[in-house]
DNA sequence: GGAGGATCGTTGCGCTTGCAACAACTTCTC
DNA sequence: GAGAAGTTGTTGCAAGCGCAACGATCCTCC
């Protein structure tokens, strides 16, 4: 392959080439159904329940979990947010009684969040509208196979970004 | 299938059951890489460049458009946020002169974001960088054929929700 | 051609988040 | 055991975003 003609503004448009990259295109379409489906579970939420979609991200994880609690840290981790987001994140949730804070028994600095039953009936009657909201918008995009395997294949990014970064 | 033995409990029980539902686990997937994916991005961009990830896609799409320029509207849906949100970001950008403001011909309300030519270098000097993260956690991660099925059912959940929450 | 409605971009305001610093506590090391 | 080093959760602070309201301009329909 013969050197460009004009050497300096060929590395320009070069760069402006690799913007159709396949890699840019796909950060793009993660950052744009992650705000596109944000945005519209947290309206059906808001006109069923009134419950902003990460006070829910919380109560599922917490109703997943044994005893229906989880450390403060680990929740943060779940979430993918900072140990101060999730501060004020449960000091929200706590202060409308769905969840609430318990000292923990083998570590005196850690505390656990714990469902109130107020959260698992909040939960339980929310989750059938937000589950409606997504089938709604998933099924006829995607069939059962394929959300399995895109699934899979996000899962195996994240993994790989995790795994790659923390250090 | 005959009825549970405790009617009142059991519908808790249902809805706790389905928080394991296909449908929940790609969303959390979907948060989850997008939170991942751009930490980790807005770390290498910080170190290479010291340029937010959210500058970087305005002077991607406006590098990718005739012109180099792009209505303030046009510009907040393709980046998925508000115009209000763009005005801001639009704001600090130009500030640091990678972009102008111009007056469109034929719509005396709208406005142009224009890409300067020190925009234009910026871009060229961040990009290669940029890429070069994008490459070393996706690449491992998923094969070429994979990363572009993975554009396509992306695109295709994006398209859907987009099609069906608008109105 | 002019009035009513729609669209464009900006601003005030409040909310949520992350970073850095901190105190309380645990764990490692000698 | 005592001190150093790390971890856990909270707080002050500032940055960024969306919503509602606003003036300016365009478009439609009589």
């Amino acid at each position: 392959m013969p050197a460009p003609p004009t050497p300096d503004p060929a590395t320009g448009e070069d760069a402006i080439a690799r913007l159709d990259d396949r890699r840019i295109e796909l950060l793009g379409m993660v950052l744009e159904v992650h705000n596109e489906l944000l945005n519209a579970t947290q309206r059906g939420l808001e006109a069923s329940a009134d419950l902003p979609v990460q006070w829910l991200g919380v109560l599922i994880r917490l109703a997943r979990s044994p005893g229906q609690r989880l450390r403060m840290t680990e929740l943060a981790r779940d979430m993918t947010m900072s140990t101060s987001g999730l501060t004020r994140l449960v000091d929200r949730i706590e202060a409308a009684g769905l969840v609430q804070r318990q000292p923990c028994a083998e570590d005196r600095r850690g505390l656990l969040a714990v469902l109130t039953d107020e959260g698992r009936s909040v939960l339980t009657s929310a989750a059938p509208c937000h589950l409606a909201d997504l089938e709604r918008y998933l099924d006829p995009a995607l069939s059962a196979e394929e959300q399995q395997l895109l699934i899979d294949l996000l899962r195996r990014v994240r993994d790989h970004v995790r795994a790659s970064a923390t250090p």
